[in-house]
DNA sequence: TGCCAGGCCCTCTTTAGGGCCTT
């Protein structure tokens, strides 16, 4: 059968000037990484003028200024381009409910759509990591040790920090089920199953996919 | 004027409440 890889996708953040698109929060920064066979293969960084001020909380929360954005490309350039670079990837992102809602909005004022299905570190992360002190990606980039050089809250670091993370949470899992291909679905599954048992719901996966 | 995110997940749950995550 064919298998589409937990390995192979685009880790995207966004930089917001808020949590809601629905209250009218756009998105400020992108920074993608893409990941082939669990390697960072290229990079997508851009600021984005959303055509309105932010608040003094985000300019200190990210360090983008409204001088920043100033200078910046307006969304809709920014979005098509990263479009472009994502072609027809999967994505992943820590809480990728939060992303995932930013993405769509931008890409639904520019009429466009994308093909790709979203996988979440933070979801895994809580079944996987499950004695980390908490789920935060920088307690979590510091709870596995993962090499740090950067700012926090800035949407290409982070999505460097997701990227290393999910390859730490892949070898993880590699070694718990004893398997070397992990299918996109696996980890999805994987993030929707109960904590307590995550290995067992996994291995039954695993045994339905190899019936098939 | 008054509203102000939402999905996930646990528990003192399911006729609900509240903490965790993201900006």
């Amino acid at each position: 059968m064919t298998h589409i890889l937990a390995d192979d996708l685009v880790v995207v953040d966004f930089e917001t000037t808020g949590l809601s698109p629905d209250n009218g929060d756009r998105a400020i920064e992108i920074g993608a990484v893409r990941l082939r066979n669990g390697q960072p293969v290229e990079t997508f960084q851009a600021l984005m003028n959303p055509g309105r001020r932010v608040n003094s909380f985000i300019e200190q929360y990210t360090g983008i200024t409204n001088q920043m954005l100033a200078d910046a490309a307006p969304n809709a350039e920014v979005m098509e381009a990263f479009l472009q670079f994502l072609g027809s990837d999967n994505l992943l992102a820590h809480n990728a409910s939060f992303d995932k809602k930013f993405l769509d909005a931008e890409f639904l004022r520019i009429d466009r759509q994308y093909s790709g299905q979203f996988a979440c570190s933070l979801l895994t992360s809580r079944r996987v990591f499950d004695d980390a002190p908490n789920h935060k990606l920088g307690t979590l980039v510091s709870f596995k040790n993962l090499h740090q050089s950067g700012n926090f809250h800035r949407a290409l670091f982070d999505a460097q920090m997701t990227a290393k993370l999910w390859v730490s949470l892949l070898h993880e899992v590699r070694q718990q089920l004893a398997i070397d291909v992990i299918d996109l679905a696996l980890m999805q599954t994987i993030s929707k199953a109960s904590r307590r048992d995550w290995q067992l719901q996994a291995r039954k996966f695993l045994t339905y996919e190899n019936a098939l």
